[in-house]
DNA sequence: TATAATGTTTGAAC
DNA sequence: AGTTCAAACATTAT
């Protein structure tokens, strides 16, 4: 579930929402349940891959990690980690890391390196690249440091559409290319978004979990890459590998 | 049925 | 002190 554009689309089913006041709490995690009871939410946010449920004086931070799910006025038939029930509402969270924020949740993130945030700033991402220049790409574009909401998917396919081999060393990829990468990572994430809603996201995918390139016809290569070990799906012959 | 996968944090080991 | 790495968490499709 959980790139950004996913969040967003959590974030945008609730929304109608925000301003309602916590009837009831409960699931199975540690967090002050109590905490929220009876209290206004101010605001849903989310920020790359969190979601974020604000309150006066603090923010509850749910990160879906790889297996995590919700359903809105639904459940699921597996342990509740967070329920919260609005008079009009009822969010369910499953399988999910849950983490109390304090204070004002503005303090907590820097807006602009969310890749879906509308203070996205790209020339801030191209900065931050700069101080990475030993880094692989693949390794950078899951830097949420650098690129909030980017996972592995929105990596391969970006890289595939700019024609980047995933091992590329930061510091040899030419600035041109490095600004089209980075233009890229919005675009694409917000493409994922659109079909992701319509539930055809696979449809689309050129490069994850593919085996042949259609630009070329030649057998993706696979390969685990970088220093987080992911899984990179690429073509060796239409991909540039900068080093 | 075993495996691997859209992810991150933690803490031990080096 | 910095890095590396496995473990933990937990679901589901193949």
């Amino acid at each position: 579930m959980p790139e950004g554009p996913s969040i967003v689309i959590l974030r945008e089913e609730v929304e109608k929402y925000a301003g309602e006041k916590v009837v009831s709490v409960s699931g199975n995690s540690k967090i002050d349940q109590k905490r929220v009871l009876g209290k206004k939410i101010i605001a849903f946010k989310s920020f790359g891959k969190h979601f974020l449920i604000c309150f006066k004086g603090f923010t509850v931070r749910v990160h879906l990690l790889m297996f995590g799910s919700y359903r809105i006025n639904e459940k699921k038939d597996l342990p509740v980690r967070l329920s919260i029930k609005l008079p009009d509402a009822e969010i369910n969270l499953y399988s999910c890391a849950i983490k109390m924020l304090e204070g004002d949740v503005n303090d907590h993130y820097d807006w602009s390196v969310d890749v879906m945030n509308d203070k996205w700033d790209p020339a801030k991402a191209k900065e931050k690249l700069k101080t990475q220049k030993k880094q692989m790409i693949c390794d950078a574009l899951l830097d949420q440091d650098i690129f909030a909401g980017v996972g592995n998917i929105i990596k391969n396919e970006i890289l595939y559409r700019v024609k980047v081999h995933p091992e590329s060393v930061v510091g040899k990829i030419p600035a041109t290319k490095l600004n089209k990468l980075v233009e890229e990572t919005r675009k694409y994430s917000f493409e994922f978004l659109e079909w992701k809603k319509k539930f055809e996201l696979r449809k689309h995918y050129l490069a994850h979990t593919k085996k042949t390139c259609l630009r070329c016809d030649l057998p993706f290569t696979r390969k685990h890459t970088g220093l987080k070990n992911r899984r990179s799906f690429f073509c060796t012959n239409c991909q540039v590998l900068y080093k």
